[in-house]
DNA sequence: CTGAAAGCGCTTACAG
DNA sequence: CTGAAAGCGCTTACAG
């Protein structure tokens, strides 16, 4: 296949051997300048590409990494794809790409990135049952849970300081006179939103500021609902936390249906500074998170596991900072 | 690797041949039940997985396909990717993902699918050159540009409609009674908008009513900052027909930061119908893109090509329809 | 239905 | 630096 051309094809019409081949084409070898052009021109002529599988076989090694990734629904779908798509791919590795549905991944999700012997893979927004950990541990396959991770990890995870961030937000509404506050939860059973909730009452509880906690789903029309519910109880607190931004966009939609004044009436911020955050019809006040410095955590953790396989654990947390916008 | 168990581990612990280990787990040969239950308890036993690589060597066929997508910001980009994973992989097969950010895809872009000999390809939102073309035809590799397409095809691509769905958003805002509009093109260079524009162009000219045309990029901030220029020019038409939706909310929220009531004073249309569309702040009328559609037609066409290989070309467009709100 | 053997296209000791 | 040969883990005629 690919021309049905082959090694031995090469090394024919370039007059060597075709060990002489395959050393100019996997390197580290020595090959005398002379050979190597030899085999160039001749590969060259024949349009020859290394047969992957071939190489994979020998090896025992592939250049694939897993990348699973859970709901449509995520903002930063986007954004994180795309910069783990470009880190590796300069880093020679292609993306395997896992749609899953399942809020902890199963075997089943997971089974041809056994089947193809990824040389590292990724989980996003999801967690991993105890199965597959030891599945992946077995084939010494490195494994990164990303904006996610959970209480007792026996495995690494890189997220955000979500407890430390959401208590500064807390501090930050304190600061702007606010009296009584409302926290808007997303999904329940994620890690983000407990740790938004925790580190968001905390610094309320402390600053003896009273606050309610309302539960939705991290999505738009869930923010909205819940806001709109709220507004006809007649429960307006002084500000809003929203656990992400396209909740508080929702949340800002609700308020401004029922002509609520934000921020002179009440007060709405964010978490992630998605792109919509900025548009001059929201303009809302948010907290960064830094994906693209959580990817590259994430990238080298990888990297120097595949290249030494220590299974190392821990968790990783990069601190965001604060974007204040016209919401608060 | 895998455990580094592998057939003939299986085959000692059942007391077979290596080869009828083999027949239990590639299918189509026949093995008596005795054999089989053997077999599969040994490999259960032992957490065998045949290794993909080795299979892909001798078979000559792959179970990945390719899929590049270019610029996250496609409004897409999420869904599209999801129908493709979900329905490849019921059907077996994985996602190779690559990005990319040309237009026209280059060799290097696609390399890394010749090397690991995928058995299909997708193109979103890109073209490719020649010289890929070529390339892929001579392996004998399906491919589908996904929403977009050339002049002269020599090869297979899947859209919607765009020139007849343009031609009836045309007619709509007519009888909607609107004496002048404006077209707020996309990117210059894509089919998409370039048929976008000529499908409504030509209805209004066929029916004498005047129209301007507006270059922008499908962005956001660039219907905003269209549609601010066009408000400050005092050039406000009855009807903006802007060439897909995320460039519509910002023609809408240009209007609104100018107070200019829509649908009133002038109406908005967009394309595509992304979720935003239906937000109850915007509400946009669209026109709506049958994606899934779409995604089933591309994956009927990789399969048939896969079982064998006709190097059908063609363009297939599937009709969408319009979705009236309140901007119109 | 089953086993022994050839061979897919490579990498990598080994010997020179 | 280079070539001949072994072998990675499979599938698949071939013979029985």
């Amino acid at each position: 296949m690919s021309n049905g051309i082959n090694a031995r094809d090469v090394a024919k019409l370039a007059g060597v051997s075709q060990s002489s081949v395959s050393r100019v084409f996997f390197g580290g070898a020595s090959v005398s300048e002379k050979t190597r052009k030899k085999v160039l021109a001749a590969a060259e002529e024949l349009g020859y590409v290394p047969n992957e599988f071939a190489r994979s076989l020998i090896t025992n090694k592939t250049r694939l990494i897993g990348l699973v990734m859970k709901g449509v629904h995520n903002p930063f779908y986007p954004q994180v794809l795309q910069e783990f798509t470009t880190h590796f791919n300069e880093l020679g590795y292609t993306i395997l790409f896992v749609h899953t549905n399942h809020d902890e991944i199963q075997k089943e999700d997971i089974e041809m990135l056994l089947h193809y012997h990824v040389a590292g893979v990724i989980i996003t927004d999801a967690t991993l049952s105890l199965k597959v950990i030891e599945e992946f541990k077995n084939n010494k396959i490195p494994v990164v849970l990303f904006n996610r991770k959970v209480e007792e990890p026996n495995f690494f995870s890189v997220g955000t300081n979500n407890l430390e961030a959401s208590r500064q937000i807390a501090k930050f509404l304190i600061e702007k006179g606010c009296k009584d506050m409302a926290y808007i939860s997303g999904a329940r059973n994620t890690s983000t939103s407990i740790e938004r909730e925790k580190g968001f009452s905390e610094m309320l509880a402390e600053n003896k500021v009273p606050y309610k906690i309302y539960h939705s789903d991290y999505s738009y029309d869930g923010g909205f609902k819940t806001a709109k519910e709220i507004i006809q109880a007649g429960d307006i607190p002084s500000a809003f936390f929203v656990a992400n931004d396209i909740m508080a966009l929702g949340v800002l939609d609700a308020l401004r249906e029922q002509s609520i004044d934000v921020p002179a009436k009440t007060k709405v911020i964010g978490f992630d500074n998605i792109e919509m955050a900025a548009w001059p019809i929201y303009n809302l006040t948010t907290w960064e998170q830094p994906i693209a410095q959580m990817a590259k955590e994430t990238v080298s953790y990888i990297i120097s596991e595949i290249e030494e396989y220590t299974d190392r654990i821990g968790n990783i947390e990069i601190n965001g900072e604060l974007i204040e916008r016209k919401t608060t």
